[in-house]
DNA sequence: TAGATTGTTAATCGATTAACAATC
DNA sequence: TAGATTGTTAATCGATTAACAATC
């Protein structure tokens, strides 16, 4: 008996569940239903419903599900019941403000440490950081077992360092750069591009 | 005769088309196939043929596409020909590197105001911005008929900004605060949250 | 001409939704 | 019990892919 696949379409909206329940939990809400959770995300409950059943039996009918236990159960799914450490490689502009994200650590994940491979960099502080030399990143990454990289490098450099720390290990590659890049099927490769959102919505306007 | 509506998805990946194609411009390639872009972004040769086509004929049989007059087909079909003014509500951390960023401007967006509610904020610079007060977004935006709007406020804040700058005519929102919000269907939303993808890869990840 | 690649069709595959029995 | 909501099935809907004629 074959564990049965989960789709990825749905484990990508597990974390939205997450959030918006986190949300509740903010305020005190002890209960919710298919229906409240659909309404706030714009999903149908339908699909919440069968989303969540793939998983187990985590609702009571006629009453809905208990908030903390489904957010539970969906930090232990997704495996954010415990903290993640990341490293940053990248630290301009954009570097600087994800090394600063206070975003992080509620969710499960923590940077530990950010580089850059500028020498004018090295050495410098950050927040709470301080900068190493991206060309110890091999080292670094297999021996403190990092499995999760977050990208904020030049797009020509992407693919470079990308390779890098696939070779040291990571599995995970969060990928700020506008640009694709090419890794074997056993590499996790998310990316955030604003401006592919932005030309998402304009399509639709004048 | 209905115009043949586009599926939401298909749209999506117009803006990953485009981004791979001015790479091959800077490259200095003229001309590329459905089977080469599909390679660099992961996607099969038919679907990019078949979201190409809902557009029109931009290939020719036997020799492929010519990268520069696809990259003016897209802008043209993704509206952004043209410079899209936005303002930032939001000056954070986050908001602050989103003022920096200098990735919208050679992609067809510019960043022409930013706003906080902070009095300890409002009048400071940030970057080449003097931080407005955001109780004049309404006026403000109303004025210069600004029809985006990216939203880096706290996330207890963020539905009531987004209901405001609504009022005042804004059309389409980028959201990097931690939640959804409900909005009018003629006004898009997107989302960008870097915690819902690292939590998409732990699912994955032992 | 031979080789290559598009645009498009039809088949396949997968995701969403509607509906309802089960049951709290 | 009456009302509510889950978990699940089957039907519908939509997206992807394979294949190939057209043609450069």
């Amino acid at each position: 008996m074959a564990p049965v696949k989960i789709p990825d379409i749905v484990v990508g909206r597990l974390p939205l569940y997450l959030r918006a329940l986190e949300i509740m939990v903010d305020d005190n809400r002890e209960i919710t239903s298919s229906q409240e959770l659909g309404d706030r995300l714009g999903i149908s409950s339908a699909q919440i419903r069968k989303d969540l059943s793939q998983f187990g039996e985590f609702g009571k009918q006629g009453t809905g599900y208990n908030v903390s236990f489904l957010v539970k159960k969906l930090k232990e799914i997704l495996h954010v019941n415990k903290t993640w450490p990341m490293v940053l490689v990248g630290v301009g502009d954009l570097g600087r403000a994800v090394a600063d994200y206070g975003g992080f650590t509620p969710r499960g994940f923590k940077v530990e440490t950010v580089y850059d491979s500028d020498p004018q960099k090295i050495g410098k502080q950050v927040g709470t950081f301080t900068i190493r030399d991206a060309s110890r990143l091999g080292d670094d990454l297999a021996k403190n077992g990092i499995k999760i990289v977050m990208l904020a490098v030049p797009t020509a450099s992407a693919q470079d360092v990308a390779d890098r720390v696939i070779k040291a290990g990571v599995t995970a590659i969060l990928c700020y750069s506008s640009t694709s890049i090419s890794a074997p099927s056993k590499v996790h490769v998310e990316y955030i591009d604003p401006v592919l959102h932005l030309q998402r919505m304009t399509y639709y306007m004048r």
